[in-house]
DNA sequence: CTGAAAGCGCTAACAC
DNA sequence: GTGTTAGCGCTTTCAG
């Protein structure tokens, strides 16, 4: 592979006007500048990036941490990675995927070899060690989640209060008085994921505006597990009239449990999801959601980010107001 | 941040020194190589893998060729992709996702560049003028999928021939004669995807071998193009009572466009998938599956690719036979 | 406008 | 065993 000194000699210039030329950042001279340009295609001269980014200190490639996946299958979190690696892509950055060991020193280590411009944290903790950490680096990164305390840092999220109020507020509506939810597993209770919390609060709350009877179930990502929490659902109020999800793959065991209990779908049980409309629409009947923004997250979180990278002085925390779609999930109460 | 040499001076010792500490590459006294430990714990020493990668020329990052998702949905790619960075993470590898703008240049620019030690492709299409132009370049890579001319690349695959015999010998021997195979986009045929060509030569193959009337439909990665291709299908050919399908988001669709015509499943019709089980349990009725082992041969694809990288000579050619678990979506035929 | 040379932080000969 | 030094391929001062 040749290098810059091979095209220095090939079009009888220094190395620092080819540099230079390729860097626009000093004049040359058009005569010069093609003699380069020539040697450049002749020789099929490419960049070495990595030498550059040791040079500059400056790389152009961000890393999304990604969330250890335990036995339970991941949330949709490759709704986000699509659209992330998509922006990055277009904007001639690659996309590092990393999972790190553990949770504290392994991120920081990390950032400190040099190959990450900046980091994209998803799975945000209300109080995550990982964010304090990188503030008080002084290390570019942008949130897709956010914590208790966001000062000075950029995010991008749901508004998971409204979103579950939206919810509340439509079976309400529809003369539901006895609603479930099916919320994460409590294993992300635990760790703090702020999307689970605020998810259970905002729901508790918004029941009892509405004076109704709401009650939560943490459930692990899967189907069976799904089936099992309605069925203990069901026997605990069987009042229930109407089932809300966060959590993308344990319809099918949702739907299986509610027929096994010889109700219907929309009429004696509604179900409502808040997922990807590529979801809702795996499962008969399709569901009625809020319309999880995943790509808009993604895409916003990495944007944010790269502009950071590359000077732009922002100072943005978005919290996304998603719309509801009614699909053939959903109906009035009967009772 | 702190370099070798605030070690090698805190320490009282050579650079180098301190190098080899680290590398293990000679013989430390115990004594010295205590000094350098100590001062690399009160600095907090981190060292710069860009650094170390610009001198010997090796990383510690794989890529991931992700296919540019257009307006469909990609099919599970994620279920690789959780695989891999699991495998490449356990190994203290980086994955990097990365969308080439245009075929062929741009694979051949990144990999110059000289962050990326090797390539994981997917999405492989019978000619792949990707691989030629790596193995001309002598490029390490694996593939997940296989050419048409594999010889002296390492790849895994699913046996794509020996899954669809398998789903029609099943649909045959529950006597049904009339099945449909709903495969992926045109686009994807036009493009010589492996995995839609073989999956199509081998449903023909079979049906032909067990005498019954075999159609296939390409279908694009959306719910409601299963659907409309689901109700042409019964009206091209109202004696079918079966449907198999290879594409993980059309589901919905399918499921919805049998009860519309009034039929039921499994009773009137059987459904099966080729898709992971996590998607199969997702609708009601739980899908009847050939297994696809994708976390599997992710996990195959990266593992080869890195015990590549790290000297030792393989040569594999791996092709999985996946399994049939039955679910609910399947049954005798009664016609 | 252009060239020479000093790094970026590390590895790996080559000396002693 | 340890130290010295010449790179890796590029950017960026500093001279001219």
């Amino acid at each position: 592979m040749p290098t810059m000194a091979d095209i220095a000699k090939r079009a009888g210039v220094a190395l620092s006007t080819v540099s230079h030329t390729l860097s626009g950042k000093r004049p040359v001279s058009a005569e010069v500048r093609q003699r380069v340009l020539d040697a450049i295609a002749e020789l099929e001269y490419q960049p070495h990036a990595l030498a550059r980014a040791l040079a500059t200190k400056r790389t152009r490639t961000i890393a999304l941490l990604y969330p250890k996946v335990s036995t339970s299958l991941p949330e949709p979190h490759f709704e986000f990675i699509s659209s992330i690696v998509e922006v990055a892509s277009s904007k001639n950055y690659g996309l590092l995927l990393w999972t790190p060991s553990d949770d504290d020193g392994a991120v920081l280590r990390m950032i400190q070899q040099g190959f990450i411009a900046g980091l994209v944290l998803m799975e945000v903790r209300l109080d995550d060690p990982r964010v304090e950490m990188l503030k008080k680096q002084n290390y570019p990164f942008t949130l897709i989640g956010h914590c208790r305390d966001n000062t000075g840092i950029n995010f991008v999220d749901m508004d998971f209060d409204y979103a579950l109020h939206m919810c509340v507020d439509y079976l309400a509506g529809l003369g539901h008085k006895h609603v479930a939810f099916i919320n994460h597993s409590s294993k992300l209770y635990e760790m703090g994921a702020g999307y689970v919390i605020r998810s259970h609060e905002a729901f508790m709350h918004a029941a009892e505006q509405h004076n109704l009877c709401g009650i939560v179930y943490p459930c692990e990502s899967n189907a069976q597990a799904g089936y099992e929490v309605v069925l203990a659902a069901l026997t605990e109020n069987p009042a229930t009239t109407a089932i809300i999800t966060s959590n993308a793959w344990i319809n099918g065991g949702i739907t299986r449990a509610i027929y096994d209990r010889g109700l219907k779908i929309p009429e004696d049980i509604s179900l409502m999801g808040i997922l990807s409309p590529s979801v809702a629409e795996m499962t008969t009947p399709a569901l009625t959601t809020i319309d999880f923004p995943y790509k808009e997250m993604g895409r916003i979180g990495a944007d944010m980010l790269i502009r950071q990278l590359e000077g732009e002085q922002i100072a943005t925390q978005l919290l996304l107001k998603p719309s509801l779609i009614i699909r053939q999930s959903s109906g009035p109460s009967k009772r």
